[in-house]
DNA sequence: ATGAAAGCGCTAACAC
DNA sequence: GTGTTAGCGCTTTCAT
């Protein structure tokens, strides 16, 4: 648009010196005597200066922003998205990091093959400094296009070998071990698992590790029905669960939105929860603490993880240690009234 | 970051031309020989060639990109949006519009009063060449502030007096009315209903617009509970409702959340849904149709107007017709088995 | 401590 | 049709 403010020639020739004070004014470097930065200043919120990014990053090779990407494959996008509270707890844990440091956050959704490389050629132009990605599938493409490309980039979970990016991950097979070893500690001896997708990132980790727990106790037999990560995916498992394994007498759920599900249904069967069937969930979120009953779960500390993201990739911006960087974080089991 | 990518003056040299003809070939200008147009394209691919975004927003005063804003005062911000389906429907409504013209689609977040001046600066800047908003909340100062600055705006909801600027809206009376008149011609005499918060933008006229159509028919007196949008809210309400006014026969909430909430608080003190109490929802979003029992709501077509909103301001920046624009829709009554 | 001047990479007149 | 050239608004040496 034809937005034609003014610029630094304009508070230069207000001010009475020269755009190179200016522009020492604007950014905050020494070397400007006193008096000088006061005038100029005053020109500024006298005239109504606004520095022009575009020429800013032309010179700088900086945009002063970083992009928070969510990508998928699925349809329904954004309502699937916008309907798990994972989502939120990670833009919740990753804005004050960036915004302390003024960069400016924004959030891009990559939701088919079309919009990944239509994003990958925006961040590749300049549109961000620098990458954090939540991908939703194990097999998402985008964090190796981003890496190809040379953005500094930060997966929330482990990339696959090869690509060259930070990360920061949850130990997950150890929080299904955490689910597992309760399970059998309060005497469950006919488990069963609500998995994550095929397709999840962490499915695999928490369902073998999972089954591992109890193959090592003599229960080599243990019900896996998938879910996809809602409620209701949850309330049918657990509806599949009970048809085909009545006997079940406890259920490990690979996120609190099918726990949640499961103990749904169950109780509208009149099955008793934790009576007569346990149920433990994963992440520890909002759902976990309002489901009914209160959910056994394995917390997953979303918001400091994602915290850690952007520190690590604020990090690597300003040329810090060692790259690509990365940080683990172990889970906790966390006991409330469904087991 | 030095990212010192080929410039059009490599593309130019290694395909023999000037560059101007590059330029003229990547923008898809006419006016190039069909061979010539040829190997640009080549020599582009050869060394990998991606234009830099700065250099050509700095001419063109364009970025290619708009910017779909999600405005709040509260807390737990992220939180709160990523967990209400009402969202997710409106990025799935403005991304399609976006993306059929290369325009990328870029969420930001304004959660706070620091967020939203680093917000504006960011845009006024030339961090995108409009603004779609969605304020959560009545005062939202943002909106003003965006047309103080001269950015394109268009909002999801009626502008205050004075605020210039294009907007999408819902008639919330009409929807509250339908709702109203479908509880009276079921045979409800004592209805009640879950209002949204007070700061909340369509509070007002749907609260207001239901009290009329009752009042009109001799009922005067009609219990009001204020509720968050929120599921727990809308269970929490209902619980007020049934203790203080127990003989209530119908009851509308403010959108489909609450009015789940308020099924299932019914439906677990044993109180028959729909046969002691009707329920009527708002929006029918996905939450309506999982709901026990599927509710009977106002239809509320989110995509459709945030694929308005969207092509609005679109039409806006391509320097369309008249401006501001808008467009109101109409809601829908959507029985189901509710009432 | 301040100013002058050289670009950053691109588009858009304007010539040819 | 294609090339030449003049900026877009800013940062950043390099002088002073």
């Amino acid at each position: 648009m034809g937005n034609r403010g003014p610029t630094l020639e304009d508070v230069a020739r207000e001010a009475g010196v020269s755009r190179a004070t200016v522009s020492r004014v604007v950014n905050g470097v020494r070397n400007v005597a006193p008096d000088i930065q006061r005038s100029v200043r005053d020109a500024i919120a006298r005239i109504g200066y606004t520095p022009n990014q575009a020429a800013r990053s032309l010179v700088t090779r900086r945009t002063g922003t970083v992009a928070l990407v969510l990508s998928a494959t699925g349809k329904a996008f954004a309502a699937r998205i916008f309907s798990d509270p994972f989502f939120g707890r990670v833009v919740d844990g990753v804005l004050p990091v960036l915004r302390e440091r003024g960069i400016q956050p924004v959030l891009l959704v990559a939701e088919s093959e079309q919009a990944r490389t239509q994003l990958v050629e925006y961040l590749r132009q300049g549109g961000a400094d620098g990458a954090l990605v939540v991908p939703l599938d194990q097999d998402d493409p985008l964090p190796a296009m981003l890496v190809a490309a040379g953005l500094p980039t930060v997966l929330f979970g482990s990339p696959r070998d090869g690509e060259r990016c930070g990360f920061v991950d949850l130990d997950n097979a150890a929080g299904a071990r955490l689910a597992a070893e309760h399970l059998w500690a309060t005497g469950r001896r006919r488990p069963a698992t609500i998995a994550a997708p095929v397709t999840a990132p962490t499915a695999d980790e928490r369902l073998d590790a999972f089954l591992d727990v109890f193959a090592a106790r003599g229960v080599s037999s243990v019900p896996v029905v998938r879910g996809r990560f809602t409620v209701d995916s949850g309330r049918r498992a657990m509806a599949r669960l009970l048809k085909d394994h009545p006997e079940t007498d406890g259920v490990f759920a690979a996120n609190d939105l099918m726990a949640q599900g499961a103990c749904q249904y169950l109780r509208e069967r009149g099955v008793a929860v934790p009576g007569t069937v346990a149920v433990v969930g994963f992440d520890d979120s909002v759902a976990a603490r309002k489901a009914r009953p209160p959910l056994t779960t394995v917390r997953q500390p979303v918001e400091r993880m994602a915290a850690a993201m952007a520190g690590l990739l604020v990090e690597e911006l300003d040329g810090g240690g060692s790259w690509p960087a990365s940080k683990v974080f172990e889970p906790l089991l966390v006991v409330r009234e469904s087991t």
